[in-house]
DNA sequence: AACTAGACATACTACCGAGTATGTTGTCAA
DNA sequence: TTGACAACATACTCGGTAGTATGTCTAGTT
């Protein structure tokens, strides 16, 4: 049933669209290896619907339509196989908010772009963003190995570094006088917030055009400018 | 050392304040029953840093200087605690927006008192309003029990119930073209991600007075009315 | 003074789920 | 053709945790 579309030759190929909804394969490169891509999608939707802990591996497997065997291969434990998928979202981010960030344009429109991509990323690969938001809330019980506790440091790292680049628009934008707040850390908090929710809210339409998605985001992103009181729109 | 300040006779006094943090005895009455005010302070905090599939019962009881056995004597599973948590949660809402909602003012004024009631109760029974998020999003796995999966049901029509609450000021205010939005379900959506997102980054600092808290709703609350489109402040 | 019941502590059971060890199958190389 | 290895599946171990059964102590009652 979940069988093989024949799996010819051209290993070429990585980011075929298979079963999965996410595709990790639509990352840049050779990011994701081969074999991982389908485990990882399956493993997001399992780690968003039930949480982390309550996630057993062998969910995973059912989910994938085999067992655990196919998951240990590639993944040493529950622990790697979730920092896999934070971290695969997290490059996600990364790449969206790449563009816009480097542009050169006046910083609240480059904050606006970055918003709306960053806000998008959230919606178009949700299940990993919510693992994400996960690893970065709650700290993983039980990372007892010193590996693990690496790996959840690197990745709220990366979550820092990445909530940086927007601190920095901020504050331009602040200086240029088209944004203005109270407290800083607080405002940049209430802006993620309300770009995040749709992690926990957004739920796909059957028939729903890139368009649609697009319209969400926007709505957010108008939101936040008008929370970070941007120039009252005309 | 977490001993017993001499539990001398006056029985009356339910709402003594003990060594937790939060007092559940602040409630409105006999709402929360003696003997289970130690034990759901303690849980909720358990909830709130580990989550509730990762809290066990034995977490609990030794945040709470004791064992099981005294967990066990007045709740009959992990799931009834969690949910005597999140009820309690709802009760510190519904306490907190009632004068507000009753108010005759005009409904931009009311929507704005009642955001930061809600807000502000967020702030300081957090680790309650922490469990209320994770019983309305993590859909409780393996709540077995039909009486379980009723009384989390239960939970979620009183989130929603309240939601209402807001909703209609919302629409009042709308008609009054005081707020403006494009899609309300969203605009919902983003208003209470805003509020409530203190749940996740509020840290209690040492010497905080409850002005400090107020500063911080205050603070929401600006965003999401500057996010409604409410009438630039002046 | 014995009786009772509430409020726990202690000791035990049963199960679930992470991790492992080993088996099986297909594919490619030589 | 055979050997080797990747990609899994199957079968098992073992620790942690929810839930239970039972013991103990104290306060209050008659």
């Amino acid at each position: 049933m979940s069988a093989e579309a024949p799996t010819d030759g051209n290993a070429e190929t990585i980011r075929t669209d298979r079963t999965g909804f996410l595709a990790a394969g639509a990352l840049p490169a050779g990011l994701v290896e081969e074999g991982h891509v389908d485990i990882l999608d399956m493993a997001a939707q399992c780690f968003m619907t039930r949480g982390f802990a309550s996630t057993s591996i062998d969910d995973v497997a059912r989910r994938l339509g085999s067992t655990k065997g196919r998951i240990y291969h590639f993944f040493a434990s529950k622990a790697d196989l979730f920092f896999a998928v934070a971290e695969v979202g997290m490059q996600f981010n990364y790449a969206a908010i790449d563009e816009s960030l480097k542009s050169g344009a006046p910083a609240v429109e480059r904050l606006t772009d970055m918003a709306f991509a960053h806000c998008l990323s959230m919606i178009e690969t949700q299940p990993y963003q919510h693992s994400v938001w996960q690893g970065v809330e709650i700290h993983l019980r039980g990372s007892t190995t010193p590996e693990q506790r690496e790996r959840l440091n690197a990745l709220i790292v990366s979550r820092d570094h990445y909530s940086e680049l927007f601190r920095r628009v901020m504050e331009e934008a602040a200086a240029d006088g088209a944004i203005r707040y109270d407290d800083l850390g607080i405002a940049r908090q209430l802006m993620f917030m309300t770009l995040n929710s749709p992690i926990f809210w957004y739920k796909p339409r059957p028939g729903e055009t890139a368009e649609d998605r697009r319209k969400i985001a926007r709505q957010c992103t108008d939101f936040v400018l008008a929370g970070l009181h941007a120039g009252s729109r005309t």
